[in-house]
DNA sequence: ACTAGTCCTG
DNA sequence: CAGGACTAGT
């Protein structure tokens, strides 16, 4: 074989493999990106923290005294986070577990090493991936799609594997082969194992070795695997049992920081803290009877340190039920609580962590609310406009709810809110019904308006991006897009950069969304504040960082800082910020009378529209767009003119019946409820000459052979009608 | 550097 | 129809 084709296919393979590389990074950096994200947010947890130095505190907005107090406590923590953090799915769950297994006399030394690096944490995923379940990432990527167990599980898997891994270079070394079962990924396995390794050539004959190996290393091989297999088996078991016990006491603990975080934040209102007021009252009612029956059972399971915490958080407990119906007073717990609380500080601490986090979500959740229920007039009954509670994380049992509602938020939230509520483990795998909860929200945000009245949210997308999103886009883990904030670009053309931007044209007609949505939005920029550093506004930030995806989406739509700058003082005005259909319905009416608009030319004629950068392309887009369909049409009929032997223009005429105009009207007059005035005719026929006489005289050979045409063209604009100004040009044209 | 425009793709 | 790559003009 020639060299030039193993060229070929090496690039052709090499290029494969990118987009496998590209693939697994998108997961990989997916993966580094909870990771991240999770640290960030851990960080915030505990300004100390050894590892990180994020000065964040989500305390922050308590008072010194409290928040030193919260602090304290929160520290007590931080030798918990050190270790895990690397890992995404490793969390309390698996901090505890650790514990468990040490207490128990764990089988497995290594694995607490396991995952120390957060490279080393990309690796293990990558690992997992190829090697378990190659066919279905969720269930290795999502951090929280399988229980953690099975991430606890995977850790061990990938420990055995590296040692399996180990094993075969060893017989490789000694000039033996591998077994087919590794050849299946042999390249990937070679990759890994010798960076160094030789050509593709090379690996191709290693793996045609690989085809045929000796038996005899076959059987000792499997030998060796199926030994460690039942060796897993077993451990896998008993972590499994005990990750089960774990999760039923950090129920427990999650009931209990809602008491006593009830008792808390009565101080933290003050300081506007979040929606949690609307949440608690909900929780508690829930809780309340959650709590009582539940503990004593589980109480056995516990270690002793956690009894005792355990025990005193239920005394507590009864005395706030005792004390307080609410939160009304209750100092004593407040006073001394946070500081004698010590040994409880830990759960207190991941409590709050995760209420923190029920809190972050519950607002995003609210902004998607908003937004999906503003505009949604056809589809009001599916989410109304402010219905948090029942989304609210319900502390016993109901954790399917709260995940749920927490994937819904990383629709867009992926970037925005790390979720260490995964690291929670909790129980049930987001199945993709879950997950097909979010599409709505998205969708409809997108969808829901415009075809009515063309409300202002950025209605040009939605047809656009609905069905795949729909299709495709939230219904699986496997599509983390860590960007999927692009679907909103212009809803969220908010100076903010919050979701919220798109309410300022339609809060004329509803108000109260608008409030709603500030609300949200000063909810939100606060949470962003706290969670995003100092990018609250830019959603690009975080993506960017995960990978460099949809950034230039973003950056030429809506990334433009003047242009929020712009926006802003018109929110609330009636100025749209978005293009509707109807204003696509009427530029294509324009552009019966104009093929070449000048920007300036529509900012008059679309003087509803507050423009911006990314406005006025758009229009233009849109012209574009018409004008290439024109001249493929005049260039299709020209050929096909010609094709029918007409040998001159003469021949050539359009009326209102001929099939070209048809195709046209179709096209830019749809519903046929505008006239098309008969300069148009007279262009299209001139253009239909055009390309008529072009291609007889064998101009189409020059690759820019239309651009004498366009230059015709363009000459041919004619004034558009003034009625065109109008905002309600379109009523009135089609009414008339 | 920025924009308008074209071409191609999905 | 939108995105993106690319070009040409300023």
């Amino acid at each position: 074989m020639p060299d030039h084709d193993s060229t070929a296919l090496l690039s052709r393979q090499t290029k494969r493999r990118r987009v496998d590389i590209g693939v697994k990074r998108t997961v990989g950096t997916a993966s580094a990106f909870f990771a991240k994200a999770r640290a960030t947010f851990f960080s915030t947890m505990n300004p100390q923290g050894s590892e990180q130095d994020v000065e964040y505190s989500v305390v922050q907005h308590a008072d010194g005294e409290k928040s030193n107090v919260l602090r304290k406590l929160l520290k007590r923590a931080n030798s918990y986070e050190d270790a895990m953090m690397p890992f995404p799915g490793a969390t309390i769950i698996s901090q505890l577990l650790k514990n468990n297994m040490n207490k128990n006399g764990g089988t497995e030394p290594s694995f607490q090493a396991s995952g120390l690096s957060s490279t080393g944490s990309e690796v293990h995923q990558e690992d997992i991936c190829s090697n378990s379940s190659r066919d279905s990432p969720p269930e290795c990527l999502s951090p929280f799609g399988r229980p953690t167990m099975s991430q606890f599980d995977m850790d061990r898997l990938c420990d055995e594997h590296l040692r399996a891994k180990r094993a075969r270079v060893e017989n490789i070394i000694r000039g033996m082969s591998h077994s087919p079962s590794v050849a299946l990924r042999g390249n990937e396995n070679e990759r890994e194992m010798a960076p160094q390794s030789v050509s593709p050539r090379e690996s191709y004959r290693e793996n045609k070795r690989k085809q045929k190996l000796p038996q005899q290393q076959q059987q000792s091989f499997q030998q060796l695997v199926s030994a460690r297999k039942e060796q897993k088996r077993e451990e896998r078991r008993q972590l499994k049992q005990q990750l089960e016990d774990m999760q039923k006491q950090l129920r427990q603990l999650q009931e209990k920081f809602y008491q006593i975080y009830d008792s808390t934040d009565s101080e933290n209102d003050e300081d506007g803290n979040l929606s949690e007021d609307s949440m608690r009252s909900e929780i508690l009612d829930a809780r309340a009877q959650d709590s009582v029956g539940r503990s004593d059972n589980e109480m056995c399971e516990l270690d002793p340190g956690q009894f005792i915490d355990r025990a005193r958080a239920l005394i507590r407990e009864q005395e706030m039920a005792e004390n307080k119906p609410k939160r009304e007073g209750n100092n004593k717990e407040r006073d001394h609580g946070p500081n004698s609380l010590q040994p409880e500080g830990k759960h207190l601490a991941e409590t709050l962590k995760q209420e923190l986090n029920t809190a972050m979500s519950q607002v995003v959740d609210t902004v998607v609310k908003v937004f999906s229920a503003k505009p949604s007039r056809q589809l009001p009954q599916v989410f109304p406009p402010l219905q948090i509670p029942q989304a609210r994380f319900a502390v016993n049992g109901e954790n399917h709810n709260f995940h749920t509602a927490n994937q819904r938020l990383q629709c867009f939230g992926d970037v925005i809110i790390p979720n260490p509520l995964d690291t929670f483990g909790n129980v049930q795998m987001p199945s993709s019904t879950d997950q097909t909860e979010a599409l709505p929200l998205v969708v409809r945000k997108n969808s829901s308006d415009q075809s009515a009245s063309g409300p202002p949210t950025g209605g040009h997308h939605q047809p656009l991006h609905q069905s795949p999103l729909s299709t495709t886009g939230f219904t699986t883990s496997t599509f983390r897009h860590p960007f999927p904030l692009p679907l909103m670009a212009y809803p969220f053309q908010s100076p903010l950069g919050a979701p919220s931007g798109s309410f300022s044209g339609k809060d004329r007609t509803s108000p109260e969304s608008l409030d709603l949505t500030r609300e949200t939005t000063s909810l939100r920029t606060k949470m962003s504040s706290h969670h995003l550093g100092h990018h609250p506004c830019s959603p690009v930030h975080a993506p960017s960082t995960a990978e460099g995806l949809s950034l230039s989406l973003i950056k030429s739509e809506c990334g433009d800082l003047q242009d929020m700058s712009e926006i802003s003082p018109y929110s609330g005005s009636a100025m749209q910020e978005g293009l509707s259909p109807n204003h696509l319905k009427k530029a294509k009416l324009m552009f019966f009378y104009t093929r070449y608009p000048s920007s300036n030319m529509l900012k008059t004629y679309f003087s509803d529209v507050k423009f911006n950068r990314c406005i006025t392309s758009q229009l233009i887009k849109w012209f574009s767009n018409f004008r290439e369909f024109y001249y493929i049409q005049m260039e299709k009929y020209a050929r096909q003119a010609i094709n029918d032997g007409v040998t001159s223009t003469e021949e050539l005429s359009i009326t209102r019946d001929c099939e070209l105009y048809r195709a046209l009207n179709m096209h830019y007059n749809k519903a046929n409820d505008f006239e098309v005035p008969e300069r148009f005719l007279e262009v299209a026929q001139i253009t239909l000459r055009e390309f008529f006489n072009a291609i007889i005289a064998g101009k189409d050979v020059d690759p820019s052979w239309k651009k004498a045409i366009y230059k015709v063209i363009c000459k041919l604009d004619s004034e558009v009608p003034e009625i065109f100004k109008s905002p309600n040009c379109l009523q009135e044209l089609l009414h008339e």
